[in-house]
DNA sequence: TACTATTGACTGACTGGTTGGTCAATAAGG
DNA sequence: CCTTATTGACCAACCAGTCAGTCAATAGTA
């Protein structure tokens, strides 16, 4: 334990917190909070257990600060989500998917994340609020504008995935769950289960010769209009 | 603790260990294995903690239990969704659904049974591997049952469903973890929500036109996508 | 009916181990 | 030297699990 201080001391102060934040994500996703005891978060960062009390002052806020790290980069999509889209709708929906696949699906730390929020919101629902307001409020908006898209340009039908768009994404949450809880022994094939979500969200959602002309301007084939609300 | 003490002392022995699990549920539920703590479960009882450990080996045994006894109604049910279908597909999900909404999106109860297994499951790999085997494994393969069953008889197309029903099942999951989450502050209107479901289901089942005939006889026409079977 | 003996469900004080959090001492720069 | 990041011994609280003892309800006796 003593041997490999090849880091120069000073320089640590910089590098501590995060260290100190990744194996605190990994000791909590793997044991619960209440569970997760901070010497085991100290030794797997290399330190001592008093040496996070230099940086978190207690075990919440050093909880806190390891959701909310692992949080930001999903939130910083969800922005660009939001821009005003173009092109089909369907696509769209392809390439947010194939991301959201690839960041909390195929990513054990984005499904533990997932886990994480499920199982201790109870306990700290500021923390549950605030997923709410900065990722999931804005994921369920954004999902519903491109529906709302889809249906101006002629591309869906007047669904009522506008409404929820929960639905559409639940088989996301579907998947990471699975995975986590029982894909030690029954894995899912994740790249064909992502291809059936897909299939099924386009015979779902695609207008029909049945379902008549939709689209403010009544031709369906005009030029995409704009979704500038909200 | 002294007063009120109306109830035969001996015959309390048949419904102490009911009692006790209740307590538990509620207790575990509000703060998850770890962080419960025995004697409050005893004092929501009514009693004191020694006398847990009169009906239960420990503190495992009894979340244990506690799992088991609230599992025990839905995996009643399964087994009746196995039975030989008959009439309508569509009809016997919505059937199905029907009574899957009441008993785990409705009741608070269901809801938290969900959360506390994902939330434990990484700590009771037995009891993960149980509910899969008894309870999750049976309704994937029921719902696989249906979906053939209707794509048999014409009524739906042959959709990737069938390889993976979790599809058409996820929508309950995410109501369940929306409403046990966010329910405070942004509950869902459960009733238009299972009917969106349901809509979107039967749009994304249903057999049309240009999927060509895929009658009971089981050929289906060429070009037809086929979903190889597992 | 009255009195006593026995039972066993229940209690609650206790223990042994665990762990969040503290702080004086230490060691490594500069 | 002085500064400061880090340590690790320490404390106080907490809690699962134990067990000797209590007492209400019954069974037995006369």
């Amino acid at each position: 334990m003593e041997a490999a201080r090849a880091e120069p001391r000073r320089r640590r102060k910089q590098a501590r917190p995060g260290e100190i934040l990744e194996a605190a994500f990994a000791e909590f996703s793997a044991a619960g909070f209440a569970a997760t005891r901070l010497e085991d978060v100290a030794s797997r960062a290399g330190i001592t257990k008093g040496t996070i009390y230099v940086y978190f002052p207690n075990k919440e806020e050093l909880f806190l600060a390891t959701i909310k790290e692992r949080m930001r980069p999903t939130m910083e999509h969800m922005e660009a989500l939001t821009a005003s889209p173009e092109g089909g709708a369907m696509d769209i929906l392809r390439a947010h998917f194939h991301f959201v696949y690839g960041r909390m699906v195929e990513d054990p730390q984005g499904r533990e994340l997932l886990r994480m929020l499920v199982a201790e919101g109870g306990r700290f629902p500021a923390l549950t609020e605030r997923w709410h307001a900065e990722v999931i409020g804005p994921s369920v908006e954004a999902l519903r504008q491109v529906v709302r898209y889809g249906i101006a340009r002629g591309e869906f039908h007047a669904t009522a995935a506008e409404e929820f768009p929960h639905l559409i994404f639940s088989p996301v949450m579907m998947a990471c769950t699975w995975q986590t809880l029982f894909g030690e022994a029954h894995a899912l094939d994740l790249a064909r289960y992502r291809e059936a979500h897909l299939d099924m969200l386009q015979r779902s959602l695609e207008r029909r010769q049945e379902d008549g002309a939709a689209g403010p301007s009544g031709q369906p084939s005009a030029g995409s209009p704009s979704v500038s609300s909200m």
